[in-house]
DNA sequence: CGCGAACTCGGGAGCGCTTCCAGCTCGAAC
DNA sequence: GTTCGAGCTGGAAGCGCTCCCGAGTTCGCG
């Protein structure tokens, strides 16, 4: 540790520089009631005078309030971070912390290690909240966050479980709505590339693909099953050309895929969109640069954040919010 | 507030259930000297029958040490964060952080709102060392850092400003790099598009452009200076071919404003890389994937995070590292 | 003019942990 | 058998702040 600093300032000098008690002093800075003006007064001048800032360490051992949320991302695959995802969230969230006495802590529980440190963080309540990106349902984290005495919402609702607070996208709608703008623009024979079916993202998009074609009356079994990836997204159009090599339109459930997707096409001779028409998910900027550049499904990532925080703030504070649904919309491009 | 949980165990309960002073019971915990082996057992056992965690904020008010380090990130352009930069970073510095019993908290001081609170956070010890990704020299919490009495090391080295600990990116290498790679495929008429020439990253990589020219005995007279956007760059190379309409190679500061320039040479008619080759800068995932895909500089931003991390911890040893310049490398495409 | 009610105020007891220090024990050396 | 020194030990004093409480003041109203 380099040496210490002149000391901090602390409460007892402010309070003797104004002439009344600590209690005193404290009532003011949390601008209590029960003091008189003038002490307030002299109370705040001593404040400015000594640039006195109050120690948060302290307050937080005496209130046994931590004064800071974390966000813990649980995530084998970095896939979640391709991508200004991860940014974008930060973002949105630090902008409703702003206004706020939170700090923001960040963990990336993605050892073993890790989720034993977020647990003792929330033992021991060095956090008053948590938001909780996690994909899996049989994550470790999600079923310790949710028995923890402490309000936790999640980011994006995982599979198999669902979460008393959570903000997510609307996954399936957008895949109907992507689905949908294929039947729309005369394709029939629609085949689907899926994400992983263990995330909620995964299962809920394909469940989209699913509505639009059953409200359609067309069929829904030209199915390949993938990882989110641009490896798997070419591996699965490869299968779904093997095996129906009638396609003229597939929804894929990732950008990545997509990409991946395209390249298989191009190499087999299909044009996109004249042959066969392809949809995306998620709007990643590569999105806007492939060729054709690519139809997709945008989802306000931003904003996921800030309902995230919001609603974490609510929790806090006692009330009970209900799951909120974030709206996707369709970004028509040229490959379709 | 959530109900209070069941009461959190304290050292004092554990001392008690082992049969020693709490004094004792903390030497084990910290397993400092001077207890016997008999005392020591006991209290690991009464600590694992009670499950007892230490209360890090307690340990904090008593140790004058927060136990936790910050990210802050100012930056008025979220440019930085467009594509994985951010999240590579940050993932870096968990990778080493995890190894400690270092926290993590984040701050985006882009407001007044938040230097103010990086300021209380520095002055009141709740962090003990600051991890500071500043692109401006004349950013006011550079200085606000650099003379607080804390550790503090920057992410890249802001312009007109050398910090006594930072780790950045061999930008100018890269940059020249870059334009060597230009001359050794033949091109003679050699423009660039700048960056921001207020950022660090912008200037080293001008120089970079001028230190290959002047080896090479060509002209580095054909500059246009731009933002690191996709639109700057638009804008840059159409002055560009404005100016010098013979130019054959550019050498385009990022990737971003490379694909904008991309997007003006083909619409002016030239062939890349017939007609005029380019390279960018950062190989961020869409480099891949822009018809031709674009030759670029990568830079190792996840090692950037963790040398940074490594080296904030070893000034908060008390050592005092040497800055650390990251090597970066030419990806080869079909751009050049 | 007297008496409660309603405030204002400061003392002091924590929050849970670290650490200094004085007192002890115990064994080795002579 | 005595003397010393080298570990052990636990008591107690904080770290800086909040907040409960009882005491002191003020003021209104009958």
């Amino acid at each position: 540790m380099a040496d210490l600093p002149k000391r901090q300032v602390t409460l007892d000098e402010v309070a003797e520089r104004a002439g009344v008690s600590r209690s005193a002093a404290s009532r003011v800075i949390n601008n209590a009631p029960h003091v008189s003006k003038a002490k307030r007064e002299a109370v705040q001048r001593a404040i400015s005078d000594l640039g006195y800032v109050p120690n948060a360490t302290a307050r937080a051992l005496a209130t046994q309030q931590a004064g800071a949320v974390v966000l813990a991302i649980s995530s084998d695959n970095a896939q979640v971070f391709a991508d200004p995802f991860f940014a974008e969230v930060v973002i949105g969230i630090s902008s409703v912390l702003e206004d706020t006495d939170l700090e923001l802590m960040l963990m990336m529980a993605t050892s073993s290690r890790g989720q034993t440190r977020l647990e003792q963080l929330l033992r021991t309540r060095q956090a008053d909240g948590v938001m909780l990106m996690s994909m899996h349902g049989d994550d470790p984290l999600a079923h310790l966050a949710e028995k923890a005495d402490v309000p936790v919402v999640f980011g994006g609702s995982p599979v198999n479980f669902e979460p008393r607070y959570y903000v997510d996208a609307d996954n399936r709608g957008g895949a109907r709505l992507a689905t949908e703008h294929l039947v729309a623009t005369g394709r029939r024979r629609i085949a689907t590339i899926t994400g992983r079916m263990d995330e909620g993202a995964g299962t809920a998009r394909y469940k989209g693909y699913q509505d639009a074609l059953a409200v359609a009356g067309l069929d829904a079994n030209r199915v390949a099953h993938a990882d989110f990836s641009e490896e798997g997204g070419t591996r699965a159009m490869q299968e779904l050309l093997a095996a129906h090599p009638d396609l003229d339109g597939v929804f894929v459930a990732s950008d990545q895929m997509a990409i991946g997707a395209l390249r298989v096409l191009r190499d087999a001779g299909r044009s996109v969109p004249d042959d066969v028409a392809l949809v995306g998910f998620n709007d990643i900027t590569t999105a806007r640069h492939t060729s054709p550049p690519l139809t997709t499904v945008s989802q306000p990532i931003q904003a996921l954040g800030r309902e995230m925080a919001r609603m974490l703030l609510a929790v806090m504070s006692g009330e009970t919010p209900t799951p909120l649904i974030l709206p996707t919309r369709l970004v028509p491009r040229s490959s379709t």
